[in-house]
DNA sequence: TATTTGTTATACAACTAATATAACAAATTT
DNA sequence: AAATTTGTTATATTAGTTGTATAACAAATA
């Protein structure tokens, strides 16, 4: 899986890092219960920082992705593993609800909108209905 | 129109200030034309400084919602003068991307993601379709 | 046994967020 | 015309974040 940093981007390495790798897992290229590589070899082929690379992982941990065993590796979580609490559902809803309003104040339309949330599907490769 | 700061959240407050007018816009409790409250009067109405004030008008400006006079104060533009250029198209279909990919990977279906989307146009009060 | 692993600690530079205070000049109100 | 309000600009400070760098530790693995 090829993970690729933008330094100029406004979005700091880590968080990068943690979207491509999920990314990645919607995608199919990383299946549950696949090791992510060491924080030492991913951040030496990234070109960062081990701790960049660590905070990432601890973020993805913490999101319920996966799960980190100390001195061993990084382990992405089974969908059973992954309960998708009421909890997460609502903080999905809140990290929606923001770029929807922008977006239709901008003068989008729920269609345009939801034309967009079908090319994401779409680019994610879902392996449901499209397939 | 209320503006509610959470002062422990980990967004900063000039952007949950941009992100409550925007969705104040969207809900129609601000309409094209209507003057913002002054940077100092909104300050000291949310007991912060002006600068984080400030910065978020300009926030507002630079995605093209509101336009600001200099001395004069800052009027939110017209669906006409909003242009929804393919590049803002764009950069909204960049931001929705890693919700809906958290929100897959979490295990949420296409089906759960969409009603969410439907539950926040609600939630803003779309004028088209529900009323 | 040697290597790799995540962990922990410390330090540093650069940047961001937020506040504070002040002064300026244009716009608005009185 | 005078007083007030306005966004602007400048400077300074504090606290936190981001990212790097280096090092050592102990458990896991080869």
């Amino acid at each position: 899986m090829l993970i690729q940093i933008e330094f100029q981007s406004d979005v700091p390495i880590y968080e990068q890092v943690t979207r491509q790798i999920i990314e990645g897992i919607a995608r199919g290229e990383m299946k549950p219960g696949d090791t992510l590589p060491s924080v030492r070899s991913l951040a030496a082929d990234l070109g960062v920082n081990m701790h960049t690379v660590n905070k990432s992982y601890h973020e993805l941990e913490a999101k319920g992705i996966i799960t980190i065993r100390p001195k061993s590796g990084a382990i992405i979580c089974s969908t059973e593993e992954r309960a998708l609490t009421p909890e997460q559902l609502r903080q999905i809803e809140k990290n929606l609800k923001p770029v929807v309003a922008e977006g239709m104040v901008l003068g989008a339309t729920a269609e345009q909108i939801e034309h967009m949330m079908k090319k994401v599907f779409a680019d994610l490769q879902i392996p449901a209905e499209g397939v």
